[in-house]
DNA sequence: ATAGGGTTAG
């Protein structure tokens, strides 16, 4: 029997206003059935409860309870709503112990109070607000009589508890039980429709919402805006947005979190615009949001505001809005800004940090990042899924094996091995650094593989141009029922242009798109640089021309990537069209492509051209130097490329191995033996590098050509590594220039000692022999090699010229080169015959 | 009722 005149937990949303409520309400007080009940009892009761319900009110929970405890020394008879009262203050509380204490002292007085349905329905609202799950389900299972509050409590909890399709399954239930869902759990119900996309369903509840006329109240209608965001349908979100006629802030936020989450940036600033033109004061989660679409659109201006708002706001930088002030800045490279925000916050939890060490990770600041997980351990936060990703990355990037073992052993210690997305940076991190057998292991040893994982390690193969194995893990996916994306696709297209092979490459490319699979910018971009460096260079501008016929728009990477193929006198008006087409679209300042540029011209000759791309670009990059050097040093001007070797070094920018390598070649080809000599030193006093086996070798080669032999030899001998064919040969070389034939002799008997079967090696001592005039050698060298078998690398065959026999570049005439060679040679009035 | 971090392809 319900005694009690009010048993609605809504009116918790009137906390101030309850217990005056109460108290001066007509309904009348059952506890005619306490002992001796008379006029002084009701008086004292009532004053009892009075004090309890404002010390309740305070959040005085402990004195409240005081007073209970009291009432019950003094043997006075505690009614239901005392109880209710306090279970109210511990909901309030989230205080799950002094609850469980007040459920106790229920128990403990019989079966009145236990079987109470006021209390009963007060205890579920009790335990699914503290979130304790079990016991909420099972004294709401027990209920002789539910109602719609307590039916609500355990939807929440559901809720709650990510278990979304429970909850509906209950908000179903409720109905079937003639339960009508009021406008309380109506927005939780369509929270999980929004959670799980199940737009049916939410529908389903926007009509009954209608139906009952709901759809006035701010609650509901927000939802209905998050459902509709969360499933995607932007437009019905919008329509009940504009149906509304009274928005308060949170409507404004879910709509422009709607657009935000959906990719629709520009949109959710157009919102956000609206909103304020409309003087509604934005809040953290309308200024958060705002700041994650400016990120993802790199609006780098609007962003900025949002800051300012924010601080003008005097808006406090809790961890989610100070998270996103540091998201922002740091998408947009401005790494210094993230960390003045950082550094400035009161509050970081472990997202601030997770936050902070992936934006240094992005820059390639690996030691920083690793400094900050140091600075979090030292903070007592302990790393998680989201950490332990960021430094796999970190250990990938840099190849270094070491940190990436301890982040494999750290998340096996902390189980965070089954996550997914730990479990793709594990792959990556050991394929990334040379291991692929143990990418494998670590990618059958997960359960749990989603496309990323399958991706991961596909790409790991196509890296390597293991294209064979890529297709077998393709094929495997599918009978795994995990249907390959464009992702997929690009690996795999990718894994055979490593591999030289682009007629499979193209073979599938045409595949996909009947498979209706459309390809992207990447897939064009990969076809495009895998025919341009293979010698199929009109064939990359093609592909280039057919791309954007089909509507892709390039971007800097793809435009660099088709200038790379312009690189020969043929190609180069397509180039200089692109270089127009850049400028026009303000991509002609990107770095990457001014360094494709200064490569382009450099390559086809203009040097001047691509000295005025040069030294137009504003910050300078090592690269475009290295390919300004590059070009220099191609063309015999060893001046020129010193002279921009000087500039980058004046500039600060610290130069790499292929730096070093195109300036010691321009040296060495041009026989400046003591600029050569300097930068060589200098490599290693000045640079503290370790000068590769490459460095070693255009020494090598500058000492030989410059006739200091036994310099040279020397060199060799004090080098730390065993020399190489390359260099063995390019000493090789000069040996016949300077009439060194014994030396010669040596140098090709080790040669072909060191690596018997590489078809390479003979091919130099036979240029060697051509070069001193030995033709008989070279027929002898020839021969040599049909008795083992050996074929020439591809694009190589002998070439004979008059009645001279010579190994040459040239190919067997399928080459794309032999067009190129045939011309050089006709200009010369060489005719020539190939014989395979 | 609304808000923040990590993984794959050029």
């Amino acid at each position: 029997m319900a005694c009690f005149p009010f048993t609605t937990p809504q009116l918790s949303q009137f906390r101030s206003t309850k217990t005056t409520k109460f108290l001066s309400s007509n309904e009348p007080i059952h506890f005619t059935e306490f002992n001796g009940t008379t006029r002084n009892h009701q008086t004292l009761y009532k004053s009892y409860f009075h004090s309890i319900s404002s010390l309740c009110k305070d959040g005085q929970i402990q004195q409240a309870v005081d007073l209970l405890t009291e009432m019950d020394s003094k043997n006075f008879p505690v009614g239901p709503e005392i109880y209710g009262e306090i279970l109210q203050c511990c909901v309030y509380e989230r205080d799950l112990f002094t609850g469980q204490q007040i459920h106790a002292q229920v128990l403990k007085n019989g079966a009145f109070f236990a079987r109470n349905e006021y209390i009963e329905t007060k205890l579920v609202i009790f335990y699914a607000k503290c979130g304790a799950f079990d016991v909420a389900n099972n004294l709401f299972s027990r209920l002789r009589v539910k109602n719609v509050f307590s039916w609500a409590a355990v939807i929440g909890l559901k809720c709650r508890f990510g278990l979304n399709e429970e909850a509906l399954m209950a908000f179903s239930e409720m109905q079937e039980n003639g339960f009508f869902p009021d406008n309380f759990v109506v927005p939780n119900a369509l929270k999980a429709c929004g959670a799980l996309q199940w737009l049916g369903y939410g529908k389903g509840v926007h009509g009954y919402v209608v139906k009952v006329g709901f759809d006035g109240c701010v609650f509901v209608a927000s939802s209905l805006i998050d459902m509709y965001g969360k499933c995607g349908v932007l437009e019905d979100a919008r329509k009940v947005f504009d149906g509304m006629v009274e928005r308060n802030v949170i409507a404004w936020n879910s709509m422009i979190v709607g657009y935000m989450q959906n990719g629709r940036n520009e949109e959710a600033i157009g919102v956000f615009c609206d909103m304020r033109m409309e003087g509604v004061e934005p809040t953290r989660v309308s200024i958060s949001s705002f700041l994650s679409a400016s990120a993802n659109l790199g609006a780098i201006d609007e962003g900025k505001q949002g800051h300012a708002i924010a601080v003008l706001g005097g808006l406090e930088l809790d961890n989610i809005l100070g998270s996103s002030v540091i998201n922002f800045y740091s998408k947009l490279g401005l790494i210094e800004d993230a960390e003045l925000v950082f550094v400035r916050m009161l509050v970081r939890d472990v997202v601030t940090w997770n936050l902070m060490i992936s934006s240094y990770v992005q820059c390639g600041l690996i030691e920083k990042a690793l400094n900050m997980c140091h600075l979090m351990r030292l903070e007592n936060l302990r790393f998680d899924c989201v950490t332990l990703s960021s430094i796999l990355t970190a250990a990938a990037n840099s190849s270094s094996i070491e940190i990436g073992k301890e982040g494999h052993c750290y998340c096996i210690r902390n189980n965070l091995q089954s996550d997914v997305v730990v479990a793709s940076s594990i792959v990556d991190m050991y394929a990334k650094c040379g291991r692929i057998d143990c990418a494998r292991q670590v990618f059958s040893s997960t359960t749990n593989k989603d496309i990323i994982l399958w991706n991961t390690l596909l790409a790991s193969y196509a890296d390597i141009g293991h294209g064979g194995e890529a297709l077998k893990l393709f094929y495997q996916m599918q009978l795994e029922s995990v249907p390959p994306n464009v992702t997929s696709w690009n690996s795999l297209i990718l894994g055979f242009i490593r591999n030289h092979q682009l007629n499979e490459a193209k073979e599938l490319f045409s595949q996909m798109q009947s498979l209706g699979v459309h390809p992207n910018l990447i897939t064009w971009t990969t076809l495009i640089t895998g025919l341009a460096h293979n010698g199929f260079q009109d064939e990359a501008v093609q592909i280039f021309q057919k791309m954007q016929e089909s509507g892709i728009k390039p971007n800097t990477i793809s435009i660099s990537s088709v200038l790379s193929a312009c690189t020969n006198v043929t190609s180069l008006p397509h180039g200089r069209a692109i270089h127009g087409y850049a400028i026009r679209h303000d991509l002609g300042s990107q770095i990457s492509v001014s360094t494709a540029l200064v490569d382009m011209y450099a390559k086809c000759g203009y040097l001047s051209q691509a000295k005025r791309v040069f030294d137009n670009t504003l910050s300078k990059e090592l690269p475009v130097y290295n390919a300004m050097i590059s070009g220099y040093a191609l063309h015999g001007q060893a001046g020129e490329a010193l002279a921009v070797y000087k500039h980058l070094e004046e500039a600060g920018i610290e130069p790499d191995g292929i730096t070093f390598t195109t300036v010691l070649s321009a040296c060495s080809h041009n026989g400046l033996i003591n600029e050569g000599l300097e930068i060589f030193f200098d490599i290693v006093s000045k640079h503290h590098f370790r000068p590769s086996m490459e460095h070693y070798g255009c020494v090598v080669s500058l000492l030989s050509r410059s006739g200091n032999l036994d310099e040279a030899i020397r060199l060799i001998h004090a080098m730390p590594y065993e020399p190489d064919a390359y260099i063995i040969g390019s000493l090789l070389a000069t040996c016949r220039e300077h009439n060194e034939i014994e030396l010669g002799e040596h140098l090709a008997k080790y040669l072909l000692e060191l690596e018997p079967d590489n078809s390479g090696n003979y091919v130099a001592i036979s240029n060697a022999y051509a070069a001193s005039g030995r033709w008989d050698k070279v027929i002898k060298i020839r021969d040599l090699m049909k008795e083992k078998g050996l074929k020439k690398s591809p694009g190589c065959s002998w070439i004979q010229i008059g009645e001279k026999l010579h190994p040459f570049f040239a190919g067997d005439g399928s080459h794309p080169k032999t067009k190129q060679i045939h011309a050089t040679l006709a200009l010369l009035g060489i005719e020539m015959n190939f014989s395979a």
